[in-house]
DNA sequence: CTTCATCCCATTGACGCCCATATGGTCCCA
DNA sequence: TGGGACCATATGGGCGTCAATGGGATGAAG
């Protein structure tokens, strides 16, 4: 598999630091990815995390306007002074800085989510709550369509 | 990593040093960057720094753009007339002058955030409202590219 | 003489690195 | 088919190192 895919809920440490799921881990060491790069996602109050093709994918994004633009400064600001660089201890845990808790509302336990090419770190109630309305908003959708 | 990312908050001490982020520290002596330029940022109320090449990239916007226009006469004045070269000293600290503290409002701490090939300092309340502020005009006008 | 910047050293608290234990699942063999 | 050995993952915690900060001493400048 060389997908992010599906969620898992682990618990945070008293140090602050939590497991990254092991079928995350093995996609992260198939793409050759140790050095991981986080920011705030732009719509869910939640922390994606990928490698630095994120990143370069969202630079090139900038580069492609004018540098200098106020549009490119705001978005400059985001991705650079919003992102952090994070790697893995031996065990396959990041540490949950207040960074991410304060930006997600996360306290005691992670879910991590699956986003194909990154994964996303959200509170568990706050995905819940998400997926759910999502559904719903497809049910009502699929319904028209019938 | 060759790039300033993230970002991180100071504190200032009695003698008004602060300490830059030891991630910064360690991209400055990679690009061998020992003397710092700094100088007020044209959209947000912060002082960007970072060493000559900054300058250097300035000098061609301005060449490339009308040297005569405003917009160059006015970068020019920025850059060359409000820049000041600061050093830091043996424990990788710098000192806030009244010069920064004028133009950012910074008092107490100070949020150091990446910018790529620049770093910049800003007061911390102005950075988190920036920064907010900027994530949702950037979520109105981008709910296309979700 | 006073003020302020620079150099040097001390403290402490956080983080990285390492090893130990628990828990749940799988496979093999009786 | 049931039990048990084995393995991988998740989790807990000790300990050393380094970054962030505080403060004294020295030297230069007004």
């Amino acid at each position: 598999m060389n997908r992010f895919l599906s969620n898992a809920t682990n618990r945070i440490d008293a140090k602050g630091r939590v497991s990254v799921p092991a079928a995350f881990r093995s996609v992260l060491a198939e793409r050759n990815i140790q050095e991981l790069y986080c920011f705030q996602d732009f719509v869910f109050p939640a922390i994606s995390v990928g490698g630095l093709d994120l990143l370069d994918r969202f630079e090139r994004q900038i580069a492609a306007d004018d540098p200098f633009s106020p549009a490119a400064n705001q978005m400059s600001l985001l991705i650079h002074g919003g992102g952090v660089f994070v790697k893995l201890d031996a065990e396959g845990r990041l540490m949950i800085t207040d960074f991410i808790r304060d930006f997600t509302g996360i306290s005691g336990d992670v879910t991590f989510v699956g986003r194909a090419d990154h994964f996303q770190l959200w509170r568990p109630e706050a995905f819940l709550a998400l997926q759910a309305q999502a559904r719903e908003e497809r049910r009502l959708a699929g319904r028209r369509s019938e």
